[in-house]
DNA sequence: CCGAAGATTGCCT
DNA sequence: GGCAATCTTCGGG
């Protein structure tokens, strides 16, 4: 059962820790590919320095600005993309970013999706990251806007097969390089498909050419 | 317009 | 651990 539009009312720091362990779900031509979410980070919008809304709304993150429930999914360092799912009412630009799960369906698909030619590629690793996630599940830019909690719509989020109790920890969010402080990010205790932390390091500038 | 950075990843040493 | 790949987006001039 896909999640009521409910469970996206609240703040992105309220809903990212309900949806640990529930179910992201993609139909393509391809197949079905699905996957436990095990690693979320909430952004809060115009009051947060680090979401893509801060500076307010333009033609990329449109979607953050309406209603909840659909799919944010943006395209960064010219190769990844990312998918955010949008919370509270319209005009509050809220979302948690989804940064990993673990593929319980289409495996053999995300293999694929995932698997450079040449290489091998353990099955922890099919969806650990935000961008490889995007990747197992053939996430683009054509889903951004997508309703999530539409049982009819290829990309939707459902309730776990089985209440499982879980522990859950939280701490800093990875890769931005402002406001790293606040610990919003979520993981499922333990879980093998939750990304490593990488602090942020400032990406080299090109070289300058000729220079004396 | 143009420059610079980006909610990352994978391969190299 | 370091760094290149690759291109869209945004803000400043």
């Amino acid at each position: 059962m896909v999640l009521p539009r409910e469970v996206f009312a609240g703040s992105a720091t309220a809903v990212a820790p309900t949806l640990l362990g529930c179910v992201l779900e993609h139909e393509t031509p391809e197949g079905l590919v699905a996957a436990v979410l095990t690693e979320v980070e909430a952004y809060q919008g115009e009051a947060d320095p680090a979401s893509h809304a801060y500076r307010g709304r333009t033609a990329r993150n449109g979607v953050m600005f309406g209603p909840p429930g659909h799919a944010y999914v943006y395209f960064t360092y010219g190769m990844h993309f990312c998918v955010n799912l949008v919370c509270q009412p319209p005009g509050t630009a809220s979302a948690v970013l989804l940064r990993a799960g673990r593929v319980i369906a289409g495996v053999e698909l995300a293999a694929v999706r995932r698997t450079a030619p040449g290489r091998r590629l353990a099955e922890r690793d099919l969806a650990r990251g935000p961008g490889r996630l995007c990747k197992a599940l053939g996430i683009t830019r054509a889903q951004d806007g997508a309703d999530v909690c539409d049982p009819a719509s290829p990309l939707r989020v459902r309730w776990p097969d089985q209440r499982v109790k879980h522990d859950i920890s939280q701490g800093p969010r990875i890769g931005i390089s402002v406001a790293a402080e606040v610990p919003w990010r979520f993981w499922l205790t333990g879980d093998p498909t939750v990304s490593v932390y990488r602090p942020y390091t400032p990406r080299r500038r090109k070289p300058v050419s000729a220079q004396q």
